[in-house]
DNA sequence: ACTGACCCATACGATTTCGGTATAGCAAAA
DNA sequence: TTTTGCTATACCGAAATCGTATGGGTCAGT
């Protein structure tokens, strides 16, 4: 049960003869005679008529045949299938996403994995912050994207871009009347605070922001997302700091502000396991890369 | 691309170690490990991560990992597919027959050709005495149920049993009232005459029978086939010889009678190409003998 | 009928490839 | 650290493969 010999089965079968098969094979005559007889001896049944004219081939090299040519057609596209996964055109990609991203990454970034790696096997799911942690962590997801970065051991991150912070609120709130907001107005306001890590300073911008400028906020509720802390805005509750890229997909009722006296900005990483060899994320990170600097 | 390297894969991607699969391959461990590593040389990539406890397919390694055990599996289908062919387990069979043995031999032979031959492609065509001939010649048929046996210098056939020739007669004609009918009653009558080599006095069994009885009978028609020569009985064009099988399926109003002084009969015939080495004839002809005998 | 053309089969020597034994190297468990 | 349990490398003998030379059979044309 030898590939070559099936090959060279095949060659013959399609010329018709053992001398042009040679030929076609590149190599002599007399060996491919040899291996179509081992071939046939080894079956135990003729797999040609031998004429005069040349070979043909019998009712069970016909049978032959047609499984000989899947078969060698099955071990190049295995080939070429590892070739690929190797490569990062092929394989599984799992996408943990935060839903303050969808509107403004999605749309672009799909179409282009689509474009660029047409072959992969793609699958979005939104995940709340800290459930990506998780699921990047047992596997269940190959890349994840967030505002900022995941901080783990395990976890590797690279940076891809950055969003404004801008201050949400209601659009009947009077802060809303002037094109931009000084931070000082803030003091003493109600906060709908996101998950962001407030004990480390390096990684939550918010908290550095107002600390920075002396202001204080009360704490009025703690959400997962950011599309939450945006219902609660409308719902009077109080007001966020959020992305600027919250503003697609946002209820009408809420307007979005920056600050006359800051331009402080979060990171949009995309996130990994680190033992994850998968190339795919190299490509990923290549295509998330691209995107973000049109947003 | 050598499906010998591509089982040795698929048996340490299986164990999980070369070392067990070397055991389970029946060969040593070294020349295994040296042959994956040409098959990783030769895809392009590793296809295993190895550790300290064994080997674990890589996503490329997965991905050759199915396609490898299809082209097996699809290899070694290919080979039984072959010996099948050429058992005459497996292939095409089809089969000319006419309408005159239908009822008496299809229900039988069919179901016994899917017992003893489950895997072959089979095909009943009801043809006339006359293309049943040339269809065999062109190969659009196998075999040809016949009877009798088709002459022809590229045609080989086998008896396979015999049918009794019976008068075909109206059940208002007079003669109907005997059990039995004296060839000479027949002296004059008109005959319903089919498309039998009348020429060749071997081959006619109804010309001889009334030639040795020296009865002449007028031709009233001349019908292609058993069926059209029973409906012309029926409407009282005259009476028709043939055999007894014709009995089954002949419609109500025409009766059979045996002849009182001769009990002549006529061969049923397998006939096919003697060209045709097709070993599926030789289990037809098997399968057809036992059921005739039954008939 | 004979001859030439064509094609497949066989023989044999040279090369490549493969499998076995011995052993080194390496990482995790004791 | 030592032991254990793997895989990887080195080398040699055996087997398979390939190329050249040649035999043998069938068909077509003279």
């Amino acid at each position: 049960m030898d590939l070559r010999r099936l090959r060279y089965f095949v060659a013959v079968a399609e010329e018709r003869s053992v001398g042009r098969a040679a030929v076609r094979l590149r190599m002599a005559q007399p060996p491919l005679s040899v291996q179509i007889r081992k071939l046939e001896s080894e079956v135990g049944t003729p797999l040609f008529r031998r004429g005069a004219r040349g070979m043909e081939p019998t009712a069970a090299g016909r049978a032959l045949l047609s499984r000989a040519r899947e078969a060698l057609a099955l071990t190049a596209e295995g080939f070429e299938a590892a070739r690929a996964v190797a490569a990062g055109r092929r394989g599984r990609l799992s996408v943990g996403y935060m839903f303050a991203l969808a509107h403004a990454v999605l749309p672009k970034l799909i179409p282009e994995l689509r474009r660029s790696l047409p072959k992969i096997d793609l699958e979005f799911i939104e995940l709340s912050a800290s459930t990506r942690e998780a699921r990047l962590l047992d596997h269940s997801v190959t890349v994840a994207l967030c505002m900022p970065a995941i901080r783990h051991i395990e976890i590797e991150a690279s940076n891809i871009g950055t969003q404004r912070l801008m201050l949400a609120l209601p659009a009947s709130s009077s802060l809303a009347r002037a094109t931009a907001v000084p931070v000082k107005k803030l003091q003493g306001r109600p906060l709908i605070s996101l998950p962001w890590p407030a004990e480390d300073p390096a990684t939550s911008v918010v908290a550095s922001l107002l600390r920075r400028h002396q202001v204080s906020m009360p704490v009025a509720n703690r959400v997962e997302t950011v599309h939450s802390a945006l219902s609660l805005v409308l719902a009077g509750e109080g007001m966020a700091i959020v992305p600027a890229c919250a503003q697609l997909g946002c209820p009408t009722g809420v307007v979005f502000r920056p600050f006359v006296d800051a331009d402080d900005a979060i990171d949009v990483a995309v996130c990994w396991r680190r033992d994850s060899l998968n190339p795919l994320v190299r490509n990923f990170l290549k295509c998330a890369e691209k995107v973000i600097r049109q947003v």
